[in-house]
DNA sequence: ATTCACTTGCAACAATGTTGCAAATATTTT
DNA sequence: AAAATATTTGCAACATTGTTGCAAGTGAAT
């Protein structure tokens, strides 16, 4: 199913189509939240070396594929970005969330960061906003 | 100098005064922005055994004498919270800047992370926010 | 000064990330 | 469709980072 998809995807972005590369787009697609580089490992079985899936997220990222999300536990996460994306400029401004009862996290594409007024000297160049709490799912 | 200060922080968060940990607190009441365990380990010389880094660390987070930075490169920076932090519950709503061009991170002590508003069902524990760009040093 | 609790360093280990290179696979050309 | 070319993969070896148990050392309390 998001075979094709994930084939289309990769030829957008002039990355060739191998079953690795094929595999962890699935994986992105099918999961609705951030994977990080252990996610990917484990949920990828056996399957693929430690190396590939590290060179397949580097690929991704400087194809503007994926984006990465920062965290406070030294395993960053990666997400789909939205097809607007992929072209060649990021637009990137939503706001992340981290679920603190099951640990996911995920993108709010429609929660956009708010403008922020830094002091004088100081350049913005990229802003990041990360949300911890408890998700619409876990919340019930 | 920053001597006495580091052994008054020490005491009031109960924690014995050893070498390791005043030297620790001493580098982060010098330096003037946050730090990673490697940073530490750099300019704390060969004096320190890895290990008790990183339980320095925990210890002073867990007594609120530091917090953690999130970042996307996956090495955590700590810096030192403001004098009402010590007592118990956090007030850390500061925005965190990270410099592009020195590498610096910094706490924007001035700069309140201002209130998002989320999709029901989500529930709003804490919020980090990242800016990147070029910072007041770097700017001139 | 002695006792007790806590902290440190060491050693051994586990996990994570990086690099070079030959074999395998995808893409392009003929 | 097959050959040539370019790219990607897996392996091995290694570097870095983080964790745990335990004995020795140090700080704090009696």
């Amino acid at each position: 199913m998001s075979e094709k998809k994930a084939e289309e995807l990769l030829k957008k972005n002039q990355l060739s189509i191998t079953g690795g590369r094929r595999k962890i787009l699935e994986l992105f697609l099918q999961h609705d939240g951030a994977l990080s580089h252990g996610d990917i490992e484990k949920k990828a079985g056996e399957k693929f070396d430690r190396v590939t899936v590290y060179r397949t997220l580097q690929a991704f990222l400087e194809k503007g594929l994926i984006h990465s999300i920062p965290t406070s536990d030294n395993s960053i996460r990666y997400a789909l970005c939205k097809d607007e994306c992929s072209g060649g400029q990021h637009r990137d401004d939503h706001v992340h969330f981290i679920c603190n009862t099951c640990g996911n996290t995920i993108c709010l594409e429609d929660v956009t960061v708010p403008a922020i007024k830094l002091p004088r000297g100081y350049v913005t160049e990229q802003v990041e906003m990360l949300v911890s709490g408890v998700c619409k799912s876990c919340n019930r």
